[in-house]
DNA sequence: AATGCGGGGTT
DNA sequence: AACCCAGCATT
């Protein structure tokens, strides 16, 4: 570790960002500690291209973390309908009240103050620091943890505690004493640009001399992968329910995935699908005959009976979805239905709004598509 | 140390 | 279709 050559990697990282640097991210015109933060939230796990989009009308909508404080959970949802990981918007708001309460909206510039925050962990927090603050912090996230791994030739697993201890030693290393956030910028736009996972364009590469993974030829090999996870197959059932002119809507609660958002009545249909029994005599859930039809539309009336407490009566299959989420891969099946008996009392779990009103709802991305069909469908007198 | 959390762009 | 992404919180 002791025997890099410190002050020409600095110099040459300060030179190729002269040249080469990522222009143009709006979050990139300030070191406003608002912008800097909102900016490094949405990325997480989050490329660049995903979030060009969402960060203008973010900071158009709440220009001040005072602004922020004050929002409702659900508009702010509204402005991360699609990201993913909602999570980060729900801790947005907390520490966005959290900061305006105890210091009147002014941030740290310590990443141990900043990491108190909610939402905020080691990266961002040396993040905002070095950047807003320029304050002597390292950072390691998914670039620099490809480009600091083969620059140490780390042939271990860099997500492991040790790998871990490596790289942020490394990454506190190599920091310069002044400008720290164009440093820890200039390491992540190498890192992006050049010091690519597949495919690394080490004849380009400023540091090329200074990499012990390239002196060996280990730059394909190097950072090790992570195993990847088994996926698990489901069949999700998705039901635009009409009460006379309304549609069922359900939250989430803070146990299920998609916390807070809205979507319609949905469930899983494994435990009322013979599915052997389908791929045998089907194929696969793809192309629906008649008979499967049948067959799905009953299991989705039973199993939202039990459910919800109350029957329903289903028409046809809207549409079909296929999606994923972790190690999850899901068939949507959406049907349109109205309730069986119309003098039943709503459900308490349902809110009953108008097709005209979903817009304003912060939907999960399947629901949000499923609402556009929806109004589609009513556009077109394609009412159930 | 493992797991849950999303969704879209890129290869 | 697999891979990847400016991670964090919880268990």
């Amino acid at each position: 570790m002791d025997d890099f050559n410190w002050q020409r990697m600095r110099r040459r990282t300060r030179n190729w960002f002269e040249q080469h640097q990522r222009s143009t991210l709006p979050w990139r015109d300030s070191q406003n500690p608002y912008y800097v933060w909102i900016s490094e939230i949405m990325l997480q796990q989050t490329t660049v291209a995903t979030v060009r989009s969402y960060f203008d009308r973010f900071i158009q909508a709440f220009p001040t973390v005072h602004d922020l404080a004050r929002a409702e959970e659900a508009e702010v949802l509204k402005l991360w309908e699609g990201l993913g990981y909602y999570s980060r918007a729900r801790n947005l708001l907390k520490a966005a009240q959290q900061l305006v309460a105890e210091t009147d909206g002014c941030f740290p510039s310590s990443p141990e103050e900043l990491q108190k925050l909610p939402g905020i962990g080691r990266y961002t927090a040396g993040a905002i620091a070095s950047i807003a603050f320029d304050e002597r912090a390292p950072i390691v996230e998914a670039n620099t943890l490809r480009l600091y791994s083969r620059l140490l030739a780390y042939t271990g697993d860099p997500r492991s505690k040790q790998g871990q201890d490596q790289l942020w030693q490394f990454a506190e290393q190599v920091l310069p004493r002044k400008e720290i956030g164009n440093f820890n910028l200039a390491m992540m736009d190498i890192g992006s640009l050049v010091c690519k996972p597949t495919e690394p364009n080490c004849p380009e590469c400023p540091l090329q001399t200074d990499c012990r993974a390239f002196a060996q030829q280990l730059q394909h090999e190097i950072p090790l992968k992570p195993v990847k996870p088994e996926f698990t197959y489901t069949v999700d059932a998705a039901v635009v329910l009409w009460h006379g002119q309304h549609l069922a809507l359900r939250q989430y609660s803070t146990e299920e995935r998609w916390a807070g958002l809205w979507d319609f009545p949905r469930f899983s249909l494994d435990a009322g699908l013979d599915k052997a029994r389908i791929e045998r005599e089907n194929g696969h859930l793809g192309r629906l005959n008649t008979r499967i039809t049948q067959q799905l539309l009953k299991a989705i009336e039973r199993e939202f009976h039990a459910r919800f407490d109350f029957p329903i009566q289903t028409a046809e299959i809207v549409t079909q979805m296929k999606h994923g989420v972790t190690r999850y891969r899901i068939q949507l099946i959406c049907t349109e239905a109205k309730v069986a008996d119309d003098s039943l009392p709503p459900d308490k779990n349902l809110t009953w709004v108008r097709p005209e009103e979903l817009e304003k709802y912060p939907f999960s991305t399947t629901g949000r598509k499923l609402a556009s069909l929806v109004q589609k469908r009513q556009k077109d007198r394609l009412l159930f």
